[in-house]
DNA sequence: TCACATTTTAGATTTGTTATAAAATACTAT
DNA sequence: ATAGTATTTTATAACAAATCTAAAATGTGA
């Protein structure tokens, strides 16, 4: 399925001093084409739709190649694998720790709060990145039908204190080596 | 070494539903007493000064048991592995690309942006992650040092366009599977 | 079209992390 | 205290994402 102008993006590769080949140009159009934010696995399988016989290795570097360049993004949620996003302007993303998906968040307020190029530390930003993490709608719903209450999760079960408890400190100095 | 007090994070292990062992202790008081957002390796190897015999699995099953209750932080880098950190107050993390080091920052007003708890998309937020990419001042030093321009790497090499480029659309749609 | 540099490829390898099942330990009730 | 039960720890195996390798293929400039 071609979908996308390769010549735009064969000139964005030149541009950038990267060779053109059939295998960056489609996985780049794969990606500014979807919203799935995809895995390598993900971006492999797809890619491999049209253009059959595509390595896997060769997908990691490109995305790796296309991720140094800054034609597209890394995203390294706290669970799971490495996604990738072709869409480089300023968003957000939310993402959903029940179903893993990850889901664009449009908000220049968000990036308008601007934080010192250079900051106090000596700390020259190059890039941000925000990201939260929570429940989409259609997982929340799904917790609702079974009874969960909505963000149970999240609510701290704190437990009260048992008496009597011994104490700690001894009891775990016998087991430390000092 | 024992520096904690074990006594206070036994009982808040015990708030959290969890018993109270001294690996879960010895972690937790390790992690809460550094600043060098650790991966599970340095976990391991750090506490295993105080704990010797402590196995590795009971490294990886107590951080991931401590960050699900939202007593420790991970932090996924788009380079690298998994980091711990015991510092659980509002703050994000400047991340330098080079050396890989975590640097905490602390600036309430960047959190102050409130996003709506519940956005127009019905996604439900629990937490916030904000992380700055870029180069630590110490590194940003070594590269004056050796005569890197300062920040050379972020500025983007953009290339002039060549003459006579093929036509790239033709080319590929024979490469293609339609 | 030729020559050279870059990229792709398949497969092996590495490595962070998870799964397993038995032994050890913590906790509760007696 | 002690015994019984559930939880945790442990060593090891298993897994999978990602990287490395060297040869083949391809892109690019002359």
């Amino acid at each position: 399925m071609i979908q996308g102008d390769y010549e735009e993006i064969a000139d964005m590769l030149r541009s950038h001093g990267l060779q053109v080949t059939s295998q960056r140009i489609l996985i780049y159009d794969y990606l500014v084409h979807t919203n799935k934010h995809p895995s390598a696995q993900q971006v492999f399988e797809d890619v491999f739709e049209s253009l059959p016989g595509i390595s896997k290795a060769t997908v990691y570097n490109t995305l790796e190649t296309l991720s140094t360049h800054g034609l597209i993004q890394k995203i390294n949620p706290q669970s799971g694998v490495t996604r990738y996003d072709g869409n480089t302007s300023v968003h957000s993303h939310l993402i959903c720790t029940e179903c893993h998906r990850i889901i664009d968040y449009f908000d220049d307020a968000l990036f308008s709060m601007q934080v010192p190029e250079t900051l106090w530390t000596g700390f020259e930003i190059k890039r941000t990145c925000v990201i939260f993490y929570g429940v989409c709608e259609e997982c929340r719903n799904k917790m609702e039908d079974r009874g969960d209450k909505k963000g149970a999760k999240a609510t701290r079960q704190v437990m009260p204190l048992k008496r009597n408890q011994r104490k700690v400190d001894a009891w775990l100095t016998m087991k430390v080596k000092e």
